[in-house]
DNA sequence: GTCGTTGCAAAGCGTTTGCAACTAT
DNA sequence: ATAGTTGCAAACGCTTTGCAACGAC
């Protein structure tokens, strides 16, 4: 974690662009984070640790995080989430009928995507947009409403 | 087209609704699209035909006509798209490099769909979210660039 | 001291909502 | 006459932008 946020510094040193305090607390939260974020919660949880950061600053820095390759965004249902590039290592199953999330580890992303490519020629990436769909429990009581 | 609207007519009919110039002006565009549109296009064509036509009679329509079941909306990367449901049938792949649209056919979206099912549970709809990734161009470009 | 960065306030965009007037039935 | 529907204007949530003050280097 703090390794992490050392080799974003340098990342940053080596384009001539500057660590603050603000970037610090916007690294720190997402490095530390779960998964995926949205940037409102980003910029609410940063709040909480610097009070004063502003919602521009953390479109700013997300957008400047995003073309040193360090985060990625995905599109879910309820919009945009960042995560740390290194793993968006799978692929979000959202269910529209209940909103549980599940995902696809990425040998099975994989797959899938050696499938499209061989036949398509065109090389997907399966983590950018989630795959919508019905989990197991909800394609039950949709079968059921429907008899 | 006269009879796609004249079944939508009895649809609303039958669950007490009713047909507005308004609405028959929305449901002919979106009839006569090809593929995918977007609500604000829809609002501007509309209005060429029908001036007057507010942007939120064009969201509510939307909306009843997408719980009535005659439509559906997927998300592209440039926002909602929406389209008839009859004609849901092709899952989007976009380019994010060049923005180049190409669709898959059902066929194999159906593939791809069963490889899911069989080792998750999970049913998905992949025309709900486009499918993100590089055309074979854009990826000859990459290599190019990389190497 | 330079120049990247921040906060602020304003504006942008797509979308939603409350409400009174309207109109399909 | 009875609801459903519309336009309008306002508000919404998220995101972007211009600019002057600030601060990392």
């Amino acid at each position: 974690m703090t390794s992490a946020s050392d080799s974003v510094l340098e990342l940053l040193r080596s384009r001539g662009l500057r660590m603050t305090p603000q970037r610090r607390a916007i690294i720190t939260e997402i490095m530390t984070a779960e998964g995926h974020i949205s940037p409102t919660a980003i910029a609410q949880r940063v709040q909480k640790r610097v009070p004063g950061v502003n919602p521009s600053t953390v479109y700013r820095t997300l957008g400047v995080l995003e073309d040193l390759g360090v985060l990625a965004h995905a599109h879910l249902e309820s919009g945009p989430e960042y995560h740390r590039r290194s793993d968006s290592q799978h692929v979000h199953l959202t269910c529209s009928r209940c909103g549980a999330e599940d995902s696809l580890s990425m040998n099975e992303a994989e797959r899938l995507e050696q499938l499209i490519v061989r036949h398509h020629g065109f090389s997907p990436d399966l983590t950018h947009f989630a795959i919508s769909g019905l989990c197991a429990q909800c394609q039950k009581k949709e079968r059921r409403l429907s008899s």
